[in-house]
DNA sequence: ATATTTAGTTACGAAATGTAACAAACGAAG
DNA sequence: CTTCGTTTGTTACATTTCGTAACTAAATAT
């Protein structure tokens, strides 16, 4: 490991990004709020990695967790104002992607 | 792509990006061309991920990788075409960072 | 023969991830 | 009262990836 010169909130957002599942998260969430169990559906991920991935991004404050006490439990996940300032980055990835990817 | 499901290009798009130090790497070879020691000098990365992430980035051809036989050996990577495409997605991340990020 | 330099590779312990079974909560069904 | 169904997690454990440091290969200069 070298000693680095690097714009450090660069590099802290991409280590945010760069964590596996966050952006794919993030790009569910820009549809709006959504329950556990939808992101769970849409994407393939283990309940127990969303679980974590949704605490941290809590801490981060790209998203907010609020708690229905129906029956059986609601609980929604929503985008902060961070969070949905991330939308233009999701947009150039999609495009990109459209452009260079190959499934 | 359509706005309904989860667009498999942008998923797979994702998942490249969203490897640990692939961002990063992309970023710091966006100003040139580059050998593998100052790409470690300049991430907090080790050798040995630094090697085993340009092998998979030349995999998914964002990089290309040439050898110049002098003494001591050079190696150089280059962005490709589809690499340099990130241009966009980087601008956009660091817009982002810059304005949320706290460090 | 030994030292120097770059670009890796290897061994091994630590951390992250994936899988599947289980738990709490609470009303509904039997 | 007991069991079931449903969501949102949690726990235990196996697998994979990561980080650190020592080591190798190749070519030349001393």
């Amino acid at each position: 490991m070298g000693n680095f010169q690097l714009c450090p909130k660069f590099e802290k957002g991409m280590q945010m990004l760069g964590k596996r599942w966050t952006g794919l998260i993030i790009n569910q969430l820009l549809s709006g709020p959504q329950r556990f169990s939808e992101i769970k559906a849409d994407l393939p991920i283990s309940g127990k990695l969303l679980t974590e991935r949704l605490k941290e991004m809590e801490e981060e404050e790209l998203v907010t967790r609020k708690v229905y006490a129906e029956v059986p439990v609601r609980v929604e996940y929503e985008l902060t104002e961070k969070g949905r300032a991330l939308q233009p980055v999701m947009k150039e990835i999609s495009k990109w992607a459209e452009e260079w990817v190959e499934v």
